[in-house]
DNA sequence: GCCAACGTTGGC
DNA sequence: GCCAACGTTGGC
């Protein structure tokens, strides 16, 4: 079992619209490195839903609920899709000062490689940020 | 809105 | 296969 983080812009795809949807498809990336990450995803991973661009924060928990395919929207055939669904939200959402501000998420793929679309998280940043969230929410 | 940091494309 | 030019992402 692993963990991921998913980037979205809100006014593309925010969390509200996954919430609605339900299980739906991953879509539109074009990055090989993204795609690697898409098909290493098995099916139950969690994933942490990112708002890009204007909130900037982790908002929720998504699970894989099927492995990668082919993207339909893809013309090229070179990339994929997983099936994802909203699980979790969290708490408080965790921003990317909070996450650049802790000494154990310094090192977090979001921050290093901040182009990145799809990458993976290690456990102890998963459940560093899981304990963010739960902070915020008791402050 | 700007621009740094990347990624991709295409001419050579 | 190199690299200049161009396009995109996303933080600021």
């Amino acid at each position: 079992m692993k963990y991921w983080l998913l980037k979205s812009e809100p006014e593309a795809w925010s969390w509200d619209n996954q919430v609605k949807e339900g299980a739906s498809m991953w879509e539109g990336v074009r990055n090989y490195q993204a795609r690697n990450n898409l098909k290493e995803m098995k099916k139950n991973d969690l994933c942490f839903f990112y708002h890009s661009v204007k909130q900037k924060s982790i908002v929720g928990i998504v699970k894989v609920v099927k492995e990668h395919y082919p993207d339909p929207t893809d013309e090229t055939k070179r990339f994929v899709v997983v099936d994802v669904k909203a699980t979790k939200k969290l708490r408080n959402p965790v921003s990317l000062d909070q996450i650049k501000g802790n000494n154990k998420l310094k090192d977090i793929a979001l921050v290093k490689q901040s182009r990145l679309s799809v990458m993976p998280i290690k456990k102890i940043e998963w459940e560093e940020i899981i304990k963010l969230s739960s902070i915020s929410y008791n402050k």
